[in-house]
DNA sequence: CGCTGAGTTGAAAAGATTCAAATTCAGTGG
DNA sequence: CCACTGAATTTGAATCTTTTCAACTCAGCG
C-alpha cells in the first residue's frame, strides 16, 4: 500500500510483536525460557528508538509502553506491552520505537543472531514470524481505524475495550482494568491531550460506564453501552 | 505490542505490501511475470472486504484505494496502491481491506496456493515476505504518528509529501503530483472530511507552498515549507 | 507539614465538522 | 456545437469538539 515505500525518513518500526493466542512457536519458547532475565525499573528504557537491535525481548511481568518521538519532543505511544508480550522484533538493523518500563518490569532477553539461527534452522519460524507481524500490522490499521476519524470518547472506549479483552484472554476479570500507564500515555496513545482523556473517563463516569475506584483503576459497568461506543461512531445517545 | 492481540473483533488486514526499493525476490516476480492479468475498471472492487483471499495482485498500471467500512458506512482508507505494488497480501484467510480502482487498473494475479508452494520450495521467500510486512507495519506506524495528534494542514502536507517521494523513487517529477483520488478519499485517509481537504490545499495555495493547475493535479512550489509542516508540528508561522 | 507529581475541572480559544450554497467540470443528448 | 445533468470541488457561516492555559485537589514522601 501507498504507505510503506513512499516514506522517506521513516525510521523503521522495528516489529513489535506480542504473542497471538497461539504463541510463536516451541522454537521460540524454547531459546527465550533459557534467556537471560533483566530487571528494568520504573521509567527506565528496556532499549531506546535508534539504537541497534541486539536482542528481542519476552516480557514476563510489568508493563512498557512503545513510543516514538517527534523533532519537538513530542511523543506517540505506538503501544503497550504486558507480560508475555515480544517486543523488539522487526526486519531493520536498529529500534524504530523506545520501550519505557511503566512499572518494574522483567524480561527475557534473546540475541538476534540467536534468533537468525533459529530461524535458519527452522524455516517455520519465518513463517511464525511472519504471521506475527501479520497480526501486529493488524492491530496497528484497527487502531488507526479506531482513532483518526472517531472523538474523544470514542477513543477512549476502543482503549479501555482493548485492556477488557486481553484480561478476558488472560483469564483475568474483563470488568476490572488496572491502568499501568498515565493520563498522558494514555492520551499519547489514542492522540488526545491528557486533559481531554481525564475529561473523557469522567464523562463515562457520569454516564454510568465506568466508575473509578482509584484513578488507575477502572471498573467497567456497562460493557454494552462501551462497546456500541467503539462499534457505532455516530448518533450516541446521552 | 498492546494493539495486537486485545483485538477482539479485529478483521485481520491481510497485508498490503508494496515492493519497496528492492522488490521481493526474483522467485516471486517470476512467478508474477507468468500471472494472468485483470483489468478492473474505474469504481470497480479488485476484491472486497470479507472476501477469500484467493490471490495476491501486482499493480501493472492504475491506482487503488485499500479501505475498510465501518458499521455506519463510513469508511476509512488504509492506504493507495500504486503502478508496481503488491496488494492482498496477508497471513488471514479472508481480505480484511476492500481495493476499488480509482482509474481503470490492471492487475497481475498469482493464485494463493501457487504463492504458498513458491514458499514451501523456497524458504528465502518467507523472510522476504516477512520483511515486506515489516515495511508495511513501519509505513502503518508512520501514517498514525503523522495523523493522529496533528493538524490539517499537517496531515495534507504529509500526505503529498508521501507522493512526492515516490515520485522521486520512480523517477518522476516530484513536484507535480498527480492525483488520482477524490478528495474525500484523502479525508477518509486522513481523518478529515472532504471540505477540510479542500480548504486546506486552498490554505496551502494561498500560502504559496502549491499551486493547484487543476484540481487533480498539484505543483508543488515550495518543497522546504512543506517538509517544515510535516517535521515541526507546531509553532508554524504564517 | 510542605513538596511534588498526577489527576481533575473550568473557561476561553483554536480547529474541524456540519450544513448549505455556489462553482467547475465531464459527459450526454439534442 | 451547445445546453443540460450530475458529480466533484470550493467556499461560507454556524456549531461542535478539542486544546490550551490555569487553578485546584489529592496522595505519597522527605
Amino acid at each position: 500500500m501507498f504507505s510503506q515505500s513512499l516514506t522517506p525518513n521513516t525510521t523503521h518500526p522495528a516489529v513489535y510483536v506480542r504473542t497471538p493466542g497461539a504463541d510463536h512457536g516451541e522454537e521460540l519458547d524454547h531459546g527465550l525460557a533459557r534467556a537471560a532475565l533483566r530487571k528494568v525499573t520504573s521509567g527506565e528504557n528496556a532499549f531506546l528508538e535508534g539504537t541497534i537491535r541486539s536482542h528481542i525481548f519476552k516480557v514476563e511481568s510489568g508493563a512498557l509502553a512503545l513510543y516514538r518521538t517527534l523533532s519537538d519532543g513530542r511523543r506517540q505511544v505506538l503501544g503497550f506491552a504486558f507480560d508475555g508480550d515480544l517486543i523488539g522484533l522487526g526486519a531493520r538493523k536498529c529500534h524504530t520505537v523506545g520501550a519505557q518500563a511503566l512499572k518494574p518490569t522483567t524480561l527475557r532477553c534473546l540475541p538476534v543472531p540467536q534468533l537468525k539461527q533459529m530461524v535458519s534452522a527452522n524455516p517455520g519460524l519465518a513463517t511464525q514470524l511472519y504471521e506475527a507481524i501479520s497480526e501486529e500490522l493488524a492491530d496497528a490499521q484497527d487502531r488507526f481505524f479506531n482513532v483518526s476519524q472517531r472523538r474523544a470518547i470514542e477513543r477512549v472506549a476502543f482503549f479501555l475495550q482493548k485492556l477488557s479483552h486481553r484480561n478476558e484472554k488472560h483469564g483475568e476479570d474483563p470488568r476490572t482494568i488496572v491502568l499501568p500507564m498515565s493520563r498522558a500515555d494514555i492520551g499519547d496513545y489514542l492522540g488526545l491531550t491528557l486533559e481531554t482523556v481525564s475529561r473523557t473517563l469522567s464523562e463515562l463516569r457520569v454516564k454510568g460506564i465506568i466508575c473509578l475506584k482509584e484513578s488507575r483503576v477502572v471498573h467497567l459497568r456497562n460493557l454494552n453501552a462501551l462497546n456500541e461506543l467503539v462499534d457505532t461512531p455516530i448518533d450516541e445517545d446521552e
